[in-house]
RNA sequence: GCGAGGGUGGCGGAAUUGGUAGACGCACUAGACUUAGGAUCUAGCGCCUUUGGUGUGGGGGUUCGACUCCCCCCUCUCGCACCA
């Protein structure tokens, strides 16, 4: 016979339930209507090559949840995909000459493969990639469908182009001014492109931000910002010289207004060239808006230009004063924002009053504090914040909230403002000029427009007999047999967009579409997304904090408002998580402190690196790794396996719990119980499954020493701290617990037993340690039965000895005495 | 600058409503078993001048009692960044 092994044998074991729980297909679901679901999401991954640290956690804290809600009941769907699409694949084609999809397949064979060796309990006959054109056929028909209802449209704006690599860039893309991949000089470019309204769904986006009380404060703070609501006016000052076109300007302090003493335009303001001519500042501004133009495209986030800006020649007239204010372009006046255009009170607003003084223009107090007076001349900065009005004509005297109010009013009244609300939020630009990506089921005809591709057309997918080739340019550009074609109106000559889609529209709707993957009569079953849809839970990085989350929630805004949902939000909760770091910084190559998980898999085993990664910490925290952290779990789950051996025999007789048992037993019996206790709150709660394993780690130490102590514990009680370690653990350490389960002769998979309930009377304490304070600091501790009487143990406190030595010759001012906890003995 | 979240042993991290600070794990120390130990087991482990004192970034406050509540300050991380 041989001797019993030391180590369990995590190879064997993790490949035999993988392949179990992959021809059995134990995680599948379906739509049941008479089972309550729970949709739990990790975003999916970019199949960039091989899984990180990053994944590791991510994909195991979401298949615990899965695991854990399964067991409890629910009916789970817990799907995975591929967010396919993007710049990388086309890299890599370009270096090998190949196709893009060659790169992208063989990545998702091999990370599917990693992750299945994980052991995470997908539904993997719902997996996606959204580079398949049975995926994308839908979003092209989300794209007429907005198209066709404007929330789409068309427009020319400026963009960095790269002439060398024939692209337009991201502002990510472009360092110091050039070009990430080339490091050529970037240019400014006017360009056409397709634009999503976003900014219809600004105040919606907003408000449904309250009702997210599943979310993160911080998650929702940025989303807030990043919307950027301002309330306040808009209003027309009439330009010298020009009677028909006034100038616009967004203010949210119209109650500074009789303190404006000029006005400043953004350098690319249209208005600007107009206004000089003639005035023979031609050239002064000329050359200032060339300078600021490039200074902007060096800046680099984070640096603030020097506030700068030159007289245009030209006046405007202030309605409510008739004054007359000369017309600056200024540096830091943002065209994007607002009209790009503002009236400058110096007074008033920091940046106004540092360029007042630079170019020595006026500064006219019109707003005081009640405690303070500003005299203009002695100001070192401006007073930003509210009061009474001053020198302000009929509105002196209002306190700035009502003269905000009396202003727009009477602006309105004389109908050269209105109250307006302005948002930072831009519309969604999805146009690339990349080949890697949906194409844009679009046709320019030169007598129509642009024309939706008709819907029985699609899907236009992308060719597949092309290569990328070291220009870097889409290869779509130059197919003809891809964009000639003829207009669905009037059957003339016509070109089809060659553009693709930005790539976050594909993850922006995927979760919808997992649940019913295979629907081929539209994108979405009415009857699957009702059943499953909002997500119940979804994990990811908090990098995705603004772009991804808030594009998702805008999608499924619009695809409601097109009759496909009908719900607001898609995620009721949001779990981001932290990253993982090594020596104090994020894992990377660069930094050369990347641990690649499948050396860790084949090491100690899928299940210790799973457990490691939740027991390091707090799923939300950021998690340092420690290669002797690993260790440590891997140890912890080999004295699980040695306990479970050294009591094998006496287990697969199934003992039953006797009616009572003895010291050691009882003790046991309700540590067991008060860790059932704790592991369903820690996980249900928080998801703190850091503190759950280290419950099971005392119970688990606790056993042991009940195995070893000198009185003999029943059997029953050993069964059923070891059952409940096992089925406590399952969810986390899925192979292991499974294999000691049957090894144990119970019956049934444990990725589909109940989760155990816990007995409260078993968990209660009978005796508890009662702490003795003497004027608030510990003096004594006393094992005393629980429930005992308030008077018992204040005497009790007092005879003892070393509290005693403390009270020595004091005297007893006080005594509190806190229920099964402590005595405090004030003298 | 604005916004959010942190700061507890050598390290990762625990501490219902204010009620035993340092659970659990790592590292470390000593011992046991051993040809051997990077296996395993047992014990110890905040700091100090150790019958005691002191201790949760610093200072003050409330309280019988504060990691926890209040005020001021320091510091770190993340996000946004000339938003009129």
């Amino acid at each position: 016979m041989a001797a019993p092994s030391t180590h369990y044998d995590f190879q064997t074991i993790e490949q035999k339930w993988q392949e179990l729980w992959r021809s059995e297909k134990t995680f599948k679901v379906e739509t049941d209507l008479d089972k309550e679901k729970y949709y739990l999401l990790e975003m999916f991954p970019y199949p960039s090559g091989r899984i990180h640290m990053g994944h590791v956690r991510n994909y195991t804290i979401g298949d615990v949840v899965a695991r854990f809600k399964r067991m409890q009941g629910y009916n789970v769907l817990h799907p995975m995909g591929w967010d396919a699409f993007g710049l990388p694949a086309e890299n890599a084609a370009i270096k090998n000459n190949s196709h893009p999809a060659k790169w992208t397949h063989e990545n998702i064979d091999y990370m599917r493969d990693q992750l299945q060796q994980m052991g995470l309990s997908y539904d993997w006959d719902r997996e996606i990639a959204t580079c398949d054109d049975d995926y994308y056929r839908w979003e092209q028909q989300f794209f007429i469908e907005l198209f066709e209802k404007g929330l789409i449209y068309q427009k020319i704006t400026t963009v960095n182009w790269c002439e060398t690599c024939q692209t337009v860039l991201a502002r990510e893309q472009v360092i110091d001014g050039c070009c990430w991949r080339c490091d050529q000089g970037v240019t400014p470019r006017e360009m056409n492109g397709w634009f999503f309204k976003i900014t219809d769904y600004a105040e919606e986006l907003l408000s449904h931000c309250d009702e997210l009380s599943g979310w993160p404060d911080k998650v929702l703070t940025m989303q807030r910002n990043w919307i950027g609501k301002s309330v306040g006016a808009e209003i027309d000052f009439k330009v010298e010289g020009q009677s028909d076109e006034p100038l616009t300007i967004f203010t949210t302090r119209p109650d500074t207004i009789f303190g404006a003493t000029f006005m400043s335009l953004a350098p690319e303001h249209p208005l600007v060239a107009e206004l000089c001519r003639g005035t023979g500042q031609e050239e002064a501004v000329a050359d200032f808006v060339s300078r600021t133009t490039i200074a902007k495209q060096r800046q680099k986030a984070g640096d603030e230009l020097d506030k700068e800006g030159v007289f245009t020649g030209g006046y405007a007239i202030n309605p409510f004063t008739n004054e007359k204010l000369p017309i600056y372009t200024a540096n830091f006046v943002l065209m994007e924002y607002g009209s790009g255009a503002v009236m400058a009170v110096p007074a008033h607003d920091q940046r106004d009053f540092e360029f007042a003084k630079k170019y020595g223009i006026d500064i006219k107090v019109v707003i005081q504090p009640e405690k303070k007076k500003f005299v203009a001349s002695e100001m070192e900065q401006a007073h930003e914040g509210p009061g009474m009005l001053v020198d302000s004509g009929e509105f002196s005297g209002l306190s700035s909230g009502k003269a905000k109010k009396a202003i727009i009013a009477h602006a309105s009244k004389e109908n050269f403002g209105k109250r307006q609300v302005t948002y930072r939020l831009r519309d969604w630009g999805v146009s690339r000029q990349r080949f890697w990506g949906t194409p844009i089921p679009m046709i320019h005809c030169p007598t129509c427009g642009a024309v939706p591709v008709p819907k029985e057309d699609l899907p236009i997918s992308l060719p597949v007999d092309v290569t990328c080739d070291a220009s870097g340019k889409s290869p779509l550009h130059d197919l003809e047999s891809f964009y000639a074609t003829s207009c669905p109106k009037c059957g003339g000559e016509a070109r089809r967009e060659t553009d693709t889609l930005d790539t976050f529209v594909e993850s922006s709707w995927y979760y919808a579409r997992y649940t019913c993957p295979d629907y081929t009569d539209g994108p979405l079953n009415r009857e699957d997304v009702n059943y499953w849809l909002p997500v119940d839970h979804y994990i990811g990085g908090v990098e995705h904090a603004i772009l991804h989350l808030l594009y998702a929630r805008f999608f499924t805004k619009i695809l409601r408002d097109l009759g496909y949902l009908t719900i607001d939000e898609p995620f009721a909760n949001l779990l981001t998580q932290g990253m993982v770091i090594k020596d104090g910084t994020k894992m990377s190559k660069s930094k050369g402190n990347v641990v690649d998980p499948a050396g860790l898999i084949k090491e100690y085993g899928a299940d210790t690196v799973r457990l490691f990664s939740l027991f390091a910490a707090p799923p939300e925290r950021d998690l340092e790794w420690n290669d002797k952290g690993v260790e440590g779990c891997y140890r912890f789950l080999n004295r699980v396996f040695r306990l479970i051996q050294d009591h094998l025999p006496a287990l697969q007789q199934n003992p039953a719990l006797p009616a009572s048992l003895g010291k050691t037993g009882s003790k046991l019996h309700r540590k067991t119980h008060q860790t059932i206790k704790k592991v369903t709150s820690d996980i249900s709660g928080n998801f703190h499954f850091n503190t759950a394993i280290s419950a099971i780690m005392e119970l688990q130490n606790q056993l042991a020493s009940a195995s070893s102590s000198p009185e003999e514990v029943e059997d029953g009680v050993i069964l059923e701290a070891i059952k409940s370690i096992l089925i406590l653990l399952a969810p986390m350490v899925p192979h292991f617990c499974e294999e000691m389960w049957e090894l144990c002769g119970q019956p049934g998979q444990l990725a589909q037993a109940p989760w155990p309930e816990f007995d409260p009377e078993a968990a209660k304490d009978n005796e508890i340690t009662l702490v003795i304070q003497v004027n608030g600091k510990v003096r004594s501790r006393l094992q005393v039965a629980a429930g005992i009487a308030d008077d018992e143990i204040k005497a009790m406190a007092m005879a003892d000895d070393k509290v005693q030595k403390f009270m020595a010759g004091k005297e007893i001012r006080k005594v509190i005495v806190v229920k099964n906890k402590l005595v405090n003995i004030v003298v």
